[in-house]
DNA sequence: CCGTGAAGTAATCAGTCGATTACCACTCCC
DNA sequence: GGGAGTGGTAATCGACTGATTACTTCACGG
């Protein structure tokens, strides 16, 4: 029934079903999730997916963690890119702007983890991954700008998360709101969401 | 086996079950909550709290928009505040603090209902209530100033609903972190968690 | 060519949960 | 005093879902 193609090295096979999780668990969150679903966005059956991870908890987490390590690392990149000579602060903003067109997915997930903060298993995790941003954050801005730069992060994650991007255009308010929220990348943003839909 | 006292009209009832509601859903999300943690925590049994509104998420949506309606009134009363000679930026951001400290719920549920926005009957009401409370904002400041009230709210929000609040006085980024985003706020929110805890 | 381990699935089980049904208790009014 | 409406529950059902089990298929080394 399966064709040669589909066998794939475990740790390959890992790393899709890692990402296909991520856009499953970003969209309905943990308890709304279920493990067959990402089965079938990583186009293989269930069991195999709970076999891999050992409980849908610990894909969870596993999820969470690499949300938290991609987006460092895409901070990371953006701090260090010396070709650029606008100051650090607008280039990290641009990097995390970059992420909600090409990555919402991530974004998303992360949202998801932070607000299991009550779960005795998953909540740990999730305030290690939250200070884990901020503290890379603070390795190159103030405090303040620090926590600006995450109330800024929070608004665009809940505008994505809402759904608030389908009234673009449609409501001026919205527009409004979203022009101030992204500034000069507003562009990108939209461009990005052109490009998905 | 019901006493008298338990007795109480409906519509009394139905404001209880919306209380009770609003922290279960603040706390476990909505898929994560099921109507029976909901009746117990009204101190009813399970299939009153069915009958009463239909369907779990009929009353998911009524706990989302009461609770935007809450918040909206809350709001108003600091506009609307005569006594203070205070400019409405601060008198707003203060009212917002004092949410955090009485009615965790409350701003715990609006959470939840924001990041449902990819669900076909939820997802309308909770964009419904993010403009609602926007909207609010832009009466009495610039869009400018709405954003970043948005943002810190949603930083907020994030703070309390991942539960970094009982790393404080443990870990000094965390400590940081609140004195930046609650400011000179900071003593009534430290009061506010000493009272519940 | 055989057997061993890796990749993967079908079938199924046990628990949970939202919803339904049928019933009980009390009060008020005629 | 009886029946009609209101406030409420016990019992149960059907669907869903995470996890388990047992099986199949294939590649590869000796």
């Amino acid at each position: 029934m399966v064709s040669k193609t589909d066998r794939i090295p475990a740790t390959e096979r890992r790393e899709q079903i890692l990402e296909a999780a991520t856009r499953v668990f970003g969209e309905l969150g943990y308890a709304g999730a279920t493990t067959d679903r990402v089965a079938k966005a990583a186009g293989i059956s269930q069991p195999y997916v709970v076999r891999m991870f050992g409980t849908k908890e610990q894909l969870f987490i596993e999820v969470l963690e690499r949300t938290c390590t991609l987006i460092i690392e895409a901070l990371d990149r953006a701090v260090a890119d010396e070709a650029s000579e606008k100051p650090v602060g607008p280039r990290i903003g641009e990097a995390y702007v970059h992420l909600v067109e090409t990555e919402r997915g991530v974004l998303l997930a992360l949202m998801q983890g932070f607000i299991l903060g009550h779960d005795p298993n998953i909540g740990p995790v999730a305030r290690r991954g939250f200070l884990r941003i901020y503290d890379r954050m603070r390795d190159v801005m103030s405090a303040d700008e620090a926590m600006r730069f995450m109330a800024q992060g929070m608004l665009i994650n809940t505008l994505i998360a809402s759904n608030l991007t389908i009234r673009i255009d449609e409501d001026e308010r919205v527009d409004e709101l979203f022009a101030c929220t992204f500034g000069d990348k507003l562009g990108l943003v939209l461009e990005g969401l052109n490009r998905t839909a």
